[in-house]
DNA sequence: GCCGTTTTCGGCCCGACTGTTTTCAGTCG
């Protein structure tokens, strides 16, 4: 994880020189050079031993250099006197919405602002209004940028940011006819956080449109109301982006308002080397509009292959659609069955019945109930006696339901010595064993993992790194090595789908499938409703370029039962 | 600072909105 450190000190060095008004080319660099690190599913002490530093795009002669001399003593001496010079409280005062570099430079030159305090002291002695290309109502907006840059408001969760958008939309639809509406930016690229919520909608009515949109109950705050596009903070303090051009240009204007902006440059990049412009209103040869009604004409008129939102993050999605190989991505549809669902047994709510109904009207053929074992007190782990009543249940249940098969499994502790909380005699009983640890989470984890993965009847590890997106960082695990052993023994990693888990994550996912290790998506669902979190993990293994044979919910029962015997 | 199916030098995605501007800079998407 040295990759994601010196992706964040790039970022930094990033901004202290766009701080120093540098070339923007070159803050640039450090930039998009920053973003590949953090993106890589290789450790980068192994590139740079093996001298294939410049191999990874943006990394020249210069910046190969500084990440060998970070790799061997944690700094980059080059910008070692910058950094000191331009410290962090003053480099983070260009996170306030409306303060950009040139502000804060001359800010800092004139009236001596070093800091929040600072800041605050010349809005309110008007001495910031003074300053050349400032004025009152710039210094407004400033005043209420801080207001939400206190706020500190975190990313929203997808599966939360998910149901919003459709509320949105709905409300839109409700103020203006629409016939040409989406979700766009990260929300649709299905990113696990998104930091606003982007919707795209085709009309000859931008300004209406974006009247109706500034006017809905939700809105707290304007930040923006033109002939094109809107910006509001909504009464939960969320931001919402309304984007809005003529019907003939809905497909270019999705492919730009999707992003990823690396993607888009990059496209952008691609198409004017060979003749073209690419914008949201369309692709253009001189003149000429080439294309611009749906996504695919863009994307094809540049002799690239279509591609899903989902991988348009620029980690080489563009170079696969130059070749035509982009792959067939796992979906919603491929999907047979849920491998992670508790019932009311231990800590979830649902009757293992209405369970299975539900997998049944969602169109699996089976569906894995896991509950708790023992050891987890805290989640109503079930005694062994109880887990054959469990099982007896099922196969009651089993005789009596047509077009659903209920797998009788169990979420199995892996204790402090990477014993598993209960006996082979009876794991051997069960169609399903998952795996996770929910004790101990820096007591030899990644030991504990390979030691249960070496038991054959368990199957799968569930959410392997533990983190929770909202709260907290995860397992002390090597998680290369977790791959390592899993892709040795046949063992399956989880993709929890619960929006708070999203673990495997997209990345983890690129990487276990590089290594040969399968996935297994598990809603962890604690009730009946929960089971829909399946769309989340679906896109986790779509962001991580997964197709159905990579996917274990998309064997059949039988083989679900089968796999890894003793 | 990086990079090369037009270049080893001269480019680097492209446009909307706002405010202070008299023609455009700054910020953001
Ligand atoms: N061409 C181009 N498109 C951009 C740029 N910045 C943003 N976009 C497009 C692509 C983005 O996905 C889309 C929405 O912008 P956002 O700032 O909301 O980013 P996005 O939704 O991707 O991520 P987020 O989760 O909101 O931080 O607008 C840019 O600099 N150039
Ligand atoms: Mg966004
Ligand atoms: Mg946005
Ligand atoms: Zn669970």
């Amino acid at each position: 994880m040295k990759s994601k450190e010196i992706a964040h000190r790039f970022d930094q060095i990033a901004d202290v020189l766009e701080f120093l008004g540098e070339n923007q080319f070159k803050v640039g660099a450090y930039r998009k050079v920053a973003r590949t690190l953090s993106d890589l599913t290789e450790d980068i002490e192994v590139i740079s031993r093996e001298g294939r530093l410049r191999e990874i795009p943006g990394v020249g002669e210069g910046i190969a250099q500084h990440i060998i001399e970070y790799l061997d003593t944690g700094k980059i001496s080059k910008y070692e006197e910058e950094l000191k010079r331009v410290p962090p409280e003053l480099i983070q005062l260009m996170n306030i919405p409306g303060m950009g570099p040139k502000t804060l430079a001359l800010a800092n030159k004139t009236l001596k602002v070093r800091n929040l305090a600072d800041l605050k002291r010349v809005i309110e002695d008007g001495s910031l209004a003074g300053l050349p290309g400032l004025g009152e109502k710039k210094v407004e907006n400033i005043r209420k940028g801080i207001a939400r840059f206190e706020a500190v408001k975190e990313r929203i969760p997808l599966g939360l940011a998910l149901p919003l958008v459709e509320t949105i939309m709905a409300g839109l639809k409700k103020g203006f006819k629409i016939t040409m509406i989406s979700p766009a930016g990260s929300l649709r690229r299905m990113r696990e956080t998104v930091g606003d919520i982007d919707i795209l909608v085709g009309s000859s009515q931008g300004k209406k449109m974006v009247e109706v949109f500034t006017h809905l109950p939700m809105v707290k705050e304007i930040l923006a109301a033109g002939e094109t596009k809107g910006s509001i903070i909504s009464d939960e303090g969320f931001q919402v982006d309304l984007r809005v051009v003529p019907e003939k240009a809905f497909g270019a204007a999705l492919q730009y308002f999707t992003g990823s902006q690396a993607h888009n440059v990059k496209l952008r990049g691609i198409a004017q080397k060979t003749g073209f412009k690419v914008n949201e209103y369309g692709v253009f040869r001189g003149e000429k509009l080439v294309a611009g009604k749906t996504e695919e004409e863009v994307y094809e008129s540049l002799g690239l292959q279509y591609m899903p939102p989902e991988m348009r993050e620029d980690r080489g999605e563009i170079e696969l659609a130059r070749e035509g190989k982009i792959p067939r991505l796992v979906e919603v549809s491929d999907i047979r069955g849920d491998l992670h669902v508790h019932s009311r047994h231990s800590d979830g709510t649902g009757e293992i019945e209405d369970i299975a109904k539900k997998a049944k009207e969602k169109g699996y053929q089976w569906i894995a109930i896991c509950d708790h074992s023992k050891s987890a007190k805290y989640a109503r782990g079930l005694p062994e006696s109880e887990v054959l009543k469990v099982i007896e249940e099922i196969e009651e249940l089993n005789g009596k339901l047509k077009g659903i098969r209920v797998l009788a499994g169990v979420e199995v502790d892996i204790l402090t010595d990477g014993s598993l909380d209960f006996p082979d005699r009876l794991l051997k009983k069960l169609d399903l064993v998952v795996g996770a640890i929910h004790q101990g989470f820096k007591k030899d984890v990644t030991r504990r993992m390979i030691r249960a993965m070496e038991n054959p009847y368990l199957k799968i590890i569930a959410h392997p790194t533990g983190r929770l997106i909202s709260s907290r960082e995860g397992y002390e695990v090597d998680i290369d090595a977790v791959m390592a052993k899993a892709a040795e023994t046949g063992t399956a990693l989880e993709i929890n789908a619960h929006y708070d888990r999203l673990d495997l994550d997209d990345l983890n996912v690129m990487k276990a499938k590089k290594k040969g290790v399968k996935l297994a998506i598990g809603t962890d669902a604690h009730s009946v409703g929960m089971l829909e979190y399946m769309r989340l993990g679906v896109a986790v293994a779509r962001r991580g370029w997964l197709g159905p044979e990579d996917i274990i919910n998309t064997w059949s029962a039988e083989k679900i039962k089968g796999w890894k015997k003793a």
